[in-house]
DNA sequence: TAGATTGTTAATCGATTAACAATC
DNA sequence: TAGATTGTTAATCGATTAACAATC
């Protein structure tokens, strides 16, 4: 796996090979070729080989691609093959619908507490998980393991949070806010821009 | 105008421009030239004046842009200049989140309804707006003029939701299941896929 | 006017597609 | 073996960056 100078363009593409694959394997398809793969997933099947090759030889000629093998593969180039522990701050409507989703966890995400400042919210317990008072959330952080931080709170806390992080062990940001957060180079973050997203939306709405 | 063949990468580059002209003229700052955008934006220069000349000349040489006017001209490249009516599909965690959501409604989408299957959830009211059985779907869209959909179901839902979309005179969907919905191609659809979105971060996670 | 900065053309860089030899 | 399909190189296409004349 000589993964190094991969763009970005193939990395955002790996999930949703991983999302097919998964799909195939239900339906227990043994192998496919670039070229069927192509008709379902949407990418030319020169992008697919293309793709796949920047992480290593994973077909064979003649037969194509065995869909488990594949699927597997690109689990574990997505990082996939361990455990992670992540922690909510913000436990308000997105927080908490983010700690109720099963597929994270299912994924390896596993959910260790939430924190927020509003005492009317603190010692909840949403799906399992106790809402905790901010004012522990670097010592629980390193004392748990904690990766990575699902950042839901409004837009004004949100490089508070960040701040934060960057005096503790964490890893990676999944920011929800919509602001571009300030943040150490080593320290990774994905954005979840939902309005940014919508104005797409409306830019191509508005005829 | 002459917005056509505006490629996608710039479309999605707009939300940000919007966003942080807002926050200059939330400071007060008049004027700015693409040189100090580009230091607080993160894009260059050139590639900030490339983008604004698709849409027109907005700037003035030796001058820099007014940063008032530049704010709304994008707002209204957004389509930012009228209204939306808006409905969401699946009033669980995810969809409640979304409802509680006040910047969408001061962008100009108002929120008109929610819809569920579920009874335990129909007939509750959350922000001021009623979850109604998703019965009386396509009268409802139809007779309140709404153009666009959340779709905040699980995964095996959202695909008839789409289904049932493509009979009424919805223009646009806003899909949070992780799956690509099949519709008409004048239907315009966006994609908020949380799931590839972790993975794009747990890929440079795993070190 | 002189300095600054745009709008726009040209050059470069990177990503996608096409082609095909290698090989299962 | 013949057919199919990969892995990979070459060609094309598109997006970003650089350069600079126009002009405020």
């Amino acid at each position: 796996m000589k993964d190094r100078n991969i763009s970005l363009a193939v990395i955002r593409r790996l999930p949703k090979y991983h999302r097919y694959l998964k799909e195939l394997l239900d339906n227990d398809i043994k192998r496919i070729s670039s070229k069927e793969l192509s008709k379902i997933i949407g990418f030319t099947a020169s992008q697919i080989r293309q793709d796949l090759n920047n992480f290593g030889g994973f077909g064979q000629q003649g037969y194509g691609y065995n869909v488990e093998d594949l699927y597997n593969e690109i689990g574990k180039i997505l990082g996939l093959t361990r455990n992670y522990n992540t922690v909510i701050v913000g436990a308000g409507n997105l927080g908490q619908a983010l700690a109720n989703y099963s597929s994270f966890d299912r994924l390896g995400f596993n959910l260790k507490g939430m924190f927020d400042i509003n005492p009317k919210i603190i010692g909840l317990t949403i799906n399992d998980v106790k809402v905790i008072d901010m004012d522990s959330f670097e010592t629980f952080v390193n004392d748990n393991n904690v990766e990575i931080v699902y950042i839901c709170t409004n837009r004004d806390g949100a490089q508070d949070v960040a701040d934060r992080i960057q005096k503790t062990n964490i890893k990676a940001i999944w920011n929800f806010a919509p602001i571009d957060l300030k943040v150490r180079e080593d320290i990774i973050v994905e954005n979840v821009h939902l309005i940014d997203n919508l104005l797409t939306l409306s830019y191509f709405l508005k005829e």
